[in-house]
DNA sequence: ACACAATATCGACAGATGTCAATGTTGACT
DNA sequence: AGTCAACATTGACATCTGTCGATATTGTGT
């Protein structure tokens, strides 16, 4: 199932589960061939529109938390596929997950769509 | 071939390429559809390793351009697929490209990364 | 005109990705 | 125990994507 500890290289191996950006501002030096592995996979998780409007209703949500069953009617996808969207966006550290009885809370990891924000960024 | 002129929908239908990052910040209000599709684009220009290489590679240059002879080697892959990856992301918006004799040069449009990572931001 | 160097385009192919129907799992309630 | 509701997982399928070799295009210099 391999859950992937990003970053992996030197220091910090907490069991943070990705999303943590992996390097440096990107207009600042080239990045080699890991740290672009690294940065693309997180990007590929945001590059769709059904996962960017999934993360967007989450967002806007009270507490930035929403239940599935608020997710799965606007999106207009079937249940099992905005199932997998989540998925994807929790492996990739945007989205964490709480059960509450038979529901299940899908909620935004706080620094996770700024610190990718902050590698994008020119200045 | 479809440049397709980003945005189209109400206000300023300027020639621009696209990459003027087409909506609110993400965590505002839950974007509809046609803005997902629209980011999602611009996110899947980006979301490869090679492209992410490429632009840091020009970002890092001098005048933030470069020739795409400095390009091919530094990035390993043929010369038929590092042009295929600058089209990507000139198509996107985020490269522009002039020609200088027989040399290519891509270089960064300005705000376009910026603008991007705008959306992404939460706060 | 000719040859060559720098890029772009084309065609083909393997592998990744998004989607769904069907099915499994888990918790609540009677 | 049994039933139902909320999600997750599986398997299959069509489409998209990245890659290359071959070829076309364009500019330079002889």
């Amino acid at each position: 199932m391999l859950t992937y500890a990003g970053g992996m290289s030197t220091s910090t191996a907490l069991p943070l589960n990705e999303a943590s950006a992996c390097c440096a501002p990107l207009t600042r030096q080239p990045l080699d061939a890991e740290q672009a592995v690294d940065l693309a996979r997180l990007l590929k998780a945001i590059a769709d529109p059904a996962r960017l409007r999934l993360l967007s209703i989450v967002a806007a949500s009270e507490g930035q938390e929403a239940c599935v069953c608020d997710l799965t009617e606007p999106i207009g996808l079937s249940q099992p596929t905005v199932s997998h969207h989540l998925k994807v966006l929790m492996d990739a550290g945007f989205l964490s997950r709480s059960k509450r009885g038979t529901w299940h809370y899908y909620a935004l990891v706080p620094g996770a769509l700024d610190s990718l924000a902050t590698v994008l960024v020119t200045a």
